[in-house]
DNA sequence: CTCGGAGATAGGTCGTGCCGATCGGACGAG
DNA sequence: CTCGTCCGATCGGCACGACCTATCTCCGAG
């Protein structure tokens, strides 16, 4: 019933060893073995397995462990809002983005700074999976990732901007002096493109096939610059419009957008909607109105909002 | 930091009052009192307005409010988890409901006790704002109502069955040989319909519109029984096919479906999203899958489910 | 002026959470 | 087989804090 035993539940669930669990909660270790057998009597549940060494809790105290895990969150929750009304936010601000996010994520990180200097952001490049499972077990705060592919479940989304797509080609080739290009005849081309575990790729397989074309990529990588690289060397690749927003497109290239059918994905952020949403989370939402980045980063205005 | 003191805080706010509030946590005045003080000194904040009186939290003290009631809330979870565990659950289900779903909701509510006879159901009639607004605030596990007119927001939804409409008229008068009926030639007879104040009037207004007629109620009334005694005294009315399945329809009344459209509205079980999960809300959602209710429902097979 | 209500203060008691020290069983190494 | 080690349980004692009753202070109503 009582924070600290249900705290020592948690520790101990996490290094499963009643010592550094103890260690971890800085308490003898008698006082954490107490604290557990005491919740266990005041439960009237038989929560850990007992034998010579920790093996693990009872079926009982996997349920109860969920609700100690949301009663220590919801601690955490507190004790940042409390140092929030005191000092103004403190603290680090954990941020997981898909790659494709990361050209253009310091409109994000650098105005949640702007707005909270005593902040710091760990900002780690992570696939769309990992961020949901960051997310759900509260080592994320948000994510940057793709809203409208492969929805993520118990995530509140906010979109930023919508991503379009780009064949890079060499501009001296035979597509030197194209305005668009359909996917059809994209199809039809040798490509560099990313490697099928990216979802980038994913989401460029369905315009492929939304086109009624099977790509014939003649080279697969999982690095965006080994793309321009190839574009530069004569085989052309697909690349979503904000890589294109950061860096400047390396001479002898043209960026040439992709249509029928003209592709958009959203990005946004990601929060979970089933934890109580910390004040970092409040505060970080509150700085961006839903597609509010979209005219910046297809404007082009992105370096004077990121200096 | 501690759960005592957050307990107080929460009681405080509700009663407005020391002493009341004390005495709801069953301790004395001092000790409420003394426990503020200690909460305050701790957070480095000021939680109350002191003066003679209690004159209400400090802004401070309303954020760390809603932290304090969601550890309050969990702590009751939590609870509630370790006697299901114990001795099987116990206590009660606390229902709300819209009229419509009143003549059907034995199938929900038996079927739980069936499997949890030692709990008890209130179940209150009650408007889906109502509802909603007891789900956000606690005071209610779970509301049956419409899913997909005038969505709620911050709910998980869990569809049972589909209404369908039927006009309700005299057998021995003009109608009384008809197999179906449009809504637009409906709305060329005197009807008697719901209250514009009830959901099933602005779906049936809707479904009217779509038809691109406008109905003439000539009596209006807040009682289902109302409708059906003024259909069979000659003016006819609009019902959802479920409130038939219950009570047998009376001599001398037809029920005609009513088509073009054919309107369907979803009523189905909402739960909160936003605050973790009772085990008697997860125990009741566990019981319905999907629309499972909507064969019975239609089959009339609803004597049988309800025994 | 007095009285009653509201909350703060004072002083004392009891529970309990924690510590250091120690115990006892299991297990691996020799 | 035996010893050493690791792990968790148990013991005795201390100290803190949460609570209680009683009392105080202040203010407004009558």
């Amino acid at each position: 019933m009582f924070p600290r035993q249900l705290e020592y539940l948690v520790a101990l669930d996490r290094e499963r060893h009643f010592g550094r669990a103890a260690a971890a909660c800085h308490v003898s270790q008698p006082a954490l073995s107490e604290a557990i057998r005491s919740l266990e009597r005041e439960l009237g549940l038989p929560l850990v397995v007992r034998g010579r060494r920790f093996e693990g809790l009872t079926p009982e105290g996997e349920r109860v462990l969920t609700w100690a895990q949301r009663a220590v969150a919801n601690q955490r929750g507190l004790a940042q809002e409390v140092s929030r009304l005191r000092d103004g936010l403190i603290g680090t601000l954990r941020l997981g983005a898909i790659p494709t996010s990361l050209p253009t994520s310091p409109l994000v990180t650098t105005r949640f700074r702007e707005h909270h200097p005593r902040m710091h952001v760990t900002l780690r490049s992570m696939t769309s999976r990992e961020i949901a499972h960051g997310l759900t077990h509260g080592e994320l705060d948000a994510g940057l990732t793709y809203l409208d592919n492969e929805p993520l479940s118990d995530v509140d989304l906010r979109p930023l901007w919508r991503e379009r797509y780009l064949l890079l080609a060499a501009s001296d080739g035979p597509l030197g002096d194209r305005a668009t290009i359909g996917w059809a005849e994209a199809a039809t081309l040798p490509l560099c493109l990313l490697t099928p575990d990216m979802q980038h790729r994913r989401i460029v397989d369905s315009a492929f096939a939304a086109a009624g074309a099977v790509p014939d990529p003649v080279v697969e990588t999982n690095s965006v610059s080994a793309v321009l690289a190839h574009a530069r060397s004569g085989i052309p690749g697909v690349t979503a419009q904000t890589w294109l927003v950061t860096q400047a497109l390396p001479p002898g290239l043209r960026a040439i957008p992709l249509v029928d059918p003209v592709l958009t994905r959203t990005i946004g952020i990601v929060t979970s909607a089933r934890t109580q949403r910390l004040p970092v989370v409040d505060e970080l939402l509150a700085l961006f109105a839903p597609l509010e980045l979209d005219e910046i980063v297809h404007t082009g205005g992105f370096a004077a909002g990121a200096s």
